[in-house]
DNA sequence: TAGGCCATCTGGTCCT
DNA sequence: AGGACCAGATGGCCTA
């Protein structure tokens, strides 16, 4: 996979700053053959899809561009929608699972990682207490469990006071529900 | 109208 | 070599 201690890659600028990134559609790369799905959409995308198809925001294609290299980045550009798709549809699950104050409002992917992370901490902290709590000393879940998490959150850096301890999750998790609904 | 959020395009980098 | 991953750039939509 991936290496975690990769440089941070700079962005080289672009190429034609006639052609900016964003109406760089499939469009005006290759007028009228644009890779989207004929099924009905909705949101952003179906009306993304309206305006491609209505020709909106459109611009004469790149000079230059050879048409390998044209198609090699449309098949990228569709490989990339996928991708994208996918890892939206991941934090869509995600969203569904995650138990939040305010239903009808649909979470952010930051607030959705960010209480998915707490809400995890609260969990295991709970696990832990019980656990703990209805096997002194034995060799049951509860003391390996403990040594597990407590490797965890050395391994994690310092911590402060309150996530010390199961209350410290539980207590931040409300408080981050609560302050999506009032900020929001 | 400004700011937040998002989808998409794009080119660089890494992995298989 | 080709695909996956990543991050910058851009523009559209929505809400306060």
């Amino acid at each position: 996979m991936k290496t975690k201690n990769r440089p941070p890659r700079r962005r080289a600028p672009p190429q034609d700053p006639e052609v900016t990134q964003g109406e760089r559609t499939p469009e005006t790369l290759q007028p009228g053959s644009g890779p989207e799905p004929a099924k009905a959409l909705r949101g952003r995308t179906a009306r993304v899809q309206t305006a491609r198809a209505e020709g909106g925001r459109r611009r004469p294609g790149p000079v230059g561009r050879r048409e390998s290299s044209v198609q090699r980045r449309l098949e990228s550009n569709e490989r990339e929608r996928q991708r994208m798709h996918k890892l939206n549809n991941a934090f869509q699950a995600l969203r569904e699972v995650i138990p939040h104050v305010r239903a009808d409002k649909k979470l952010s992917k930051i607030e959705t990682l960010t209480l998915a992370k707490n809400y995890i901490k609260s969990l295991t902290a709970t696990i832990l207490t019980m656990s703990s709590g209805r096997l002194p000393g034995l060799d049951g879940p509860g003391p390996k469990l403990y040594q597990h998490y407590q490797q965890q959150q050395v391994a994690g850096g310092a911590l402060g006071a309150s996530e010390a301890e199961p209350e410290g999750h539980l207590q931040k998790y409300s408080t981050q529900i609560h302050s999506f609904r009032e900020g929001s």
